[in-house]
DNA sequence: GCGCACAATAAAAACGTTTAATTTTATTGT
DNA sequence: ACAATAAAATTAAACGTTTTTATTGTGCGC
């Protein structure tokens, strides 16, 4: 037995289909009596909607691009970014819509552009979804150009208004400045993602702003940008310890990071609450189980990440994107006592 | 301008649509001399094939369907499995072909039923990759009955022979025990997945079998199945390292269970190395920044994710599940002594 | 009782593609 | 040169929807 169409149920009902159809969506054309008729017969054969039928018909997709930049596959580095799990959050928050989450994954930003333009111009999806975002990104400005609805995850800086979810990284870092400063430190490193990321530039005008709240002074040399590896945050702490007055205290943009400061800690024979503190902002919550655990600011991902879902679809909706911007404040959770020794 | 379709070709050459669509198709119904006209008229104006009409009339979808089982938003414990990384693997695998992924993200082993039996049901995709099998897995026996195309990653034990990648939990086990045993280990504990997991059978089954190849006593206090999670692997090494007869050495089986065993070493004041030694099993080789850095077995998890993606198309073009079986062994990096101190 | 407005339904066209059936054109054998 | 046959093109139908346009039926005022 083939699959029920409307024609089924329309042979079934004695109705036309152009009636089941409307039935079927609601449309205040149809009596309230006849729709019951209808839904009650879709019910009954089991039909379901054929989705390729619609999509031709009306151009629609029901497809949410998610852009994904992967690291390839020949470096294979964590950078501890649950990927996965920003995806489900996606994923869920279109659950009861008719949307599904498309992939796209890239390995670099040009790739990123290239898909960008290649799914609005051929209109391969309804909605995008891309992360990474830049100070001044040209992703945006193309699908604003084509009035392509999209989230962000992540602001830009000079770009125009459009939906976004990130977390508050100028209050985090103030906030995490500040509170070092408090607890006697005075050379406060930062370990910051790559320098081209929106995110990159609104941490650092914050830790500047912060340390001169505080009084301290600015030192170039406390400052590395990087892929958020391990490896990176290794190199960030056997260079920096290094120098003549060494810092006392990193915050790290991420758990990778961390960890890898602990290898470098480990290597120069540096002791944690001793020598210097380690700090992190996480979306993973590993690190309490470092050894020892260390203070972080902690932003469960799920919650961005159903956010973003929900945008999307309210943005597919023709929602206002002013109406769709939301900086999320990480918990600070404070494992270690971090006081300079 | 609308976007141009092969009826736009079809004015252009003065062709008919069939035979554009023919040639377009590489049909051996038209003349070359005439595909090339077509062709060319096609890159001329910009066509770009479209989807829905295909699907529509085909019936195919072009999606292959990745199902994620994904922690709940409840549970934000870091599982270390690095999904972003399959995904894109698979992702990357399908580039060249028509088909996209399509993620259906699952809470739980019985969400992941359900979708598969609706995507089945309801051919939502032409080919589904799946993955956390179990020994006796109805998922596989629901596709199988469907006949429906579809790869998991991991084996199983008690279906029908089906396309598979995995690790060769076995050979790794098996080398484990008997490298750790070599080195003077008579107390190796296994921290293990959770039971219902085929590849924990496959690990238990190698462990007894190489414990007794080393003429070593199995003992069921030293074996433990969990979730995959930093606490599970704190929970092993405090709870296993309080026996009369503690284990000298624990074989994890990812990286964030070591991680947390390492947090358990930190707990207990163990030292790595001198009361007792960590091997892990990883494929995000994030263990060589642990402190110390520990012996794993390494698999890049862009190989089995790419093969998963080529196994799935050619399983979608019909080829033999037979042919499409493979597990990979991971490669031993020693990074720690490991001999019984 | 008659026309009129309006509500409810039906008919038909369209979205872009593939493909079975058919027609036209070219090639071959005698 | 002419059937017979093969090759290459065309015609037309179909996939499952939505939506515009057309038709039918109903209640209403007078």
């Amino acid at each position: 037995m083939p699959r029920p169409t409307i024609k089924t149920i329309a042979q079934e009902t004695g109705l036309s289909i152009a009636t089941v159809s409307k039935a079927l969506n609601d449309s205040p054309q149809v009596r309230p009596e006849t729709r019951a008729i209808v839904v009650a017969a879709a019910a009954r054969v089991g039909y379901q909607l054929n989705m390729h039928g619609v999509q031709l018909r009306t151009g629609k997709t029901y497809q949410v691009a998610a852009i994904m930049t992967a690291p390839g596959p020949r470096q294979n580095e964590w950078e501890g970014v649950e990927y996965a799990q920003l995806l489900s959050g996606i994923s869920w928050a279109l659950e009861e819509s008719p949307y599904r989450v498309s992939l796209y994954a890239v390995r670099n930003f040009e790739e990123s552009l290239a898909t960008i333009r290649q799914i609005v111009s051929l209109k391969k999806a309804d909605g995008i979804i891309v992360s990474g975002t830049r100070a001044d990104d040209p992703r945006v400005r193309i699908m604003q150009e084509a009035d392509f609805p999209f989230v962000t995850y992540g602001t830009t800086i000079r770009n125009a208004p459009h939906a976004y979810v990130d977390a508050d990284n100028e209050q985090m870092i103030r906030h995490s400045v500040a509170r070092l400063a408090g607890r006697g430190h005075r050379r406060i490193a930062l370990v910051n993602p790559m320098a081209d990321l929106s995110y990159s530039l609104t941490r650092l005008d914050a830790y500047r702003a912060a340390l001169e709240a505080a009084g301290l002074p600015f030192d170039p040399a406390l400052v590395a940008h990087g892929h958020l590896t391990p490896a990176f945050g290794r190199e960030c702490v056997l260079s920096m310890s290094a120098l003549p007055s060494p810092p006392t205290a990193y915050i790290c943009a991420n758990e990778a990071s961390a960890l890898g400061a602990f290898s470098g800690f480990h290597a120069r024979g540096l002791v944690h609450g001793r020598d210097a503190v380690i700090n992190a902002t996480d979306d993973l919550n590993v690190s309490q189980y470092f050894a020892p655990p260390i203070t972080t600011y902690f932003l469960p991902i799920h919650e961005p990440s159903e956010l973003l879902g929900r945008y999307i679809l309210r943005r597919m909706e023709g929602e206002a994107p002013e109406a769709l911007q939301t900086l999320i404040m990480p918990k600070l959770i404070e494992r270690s006592d971090d006081r300079l020794a």
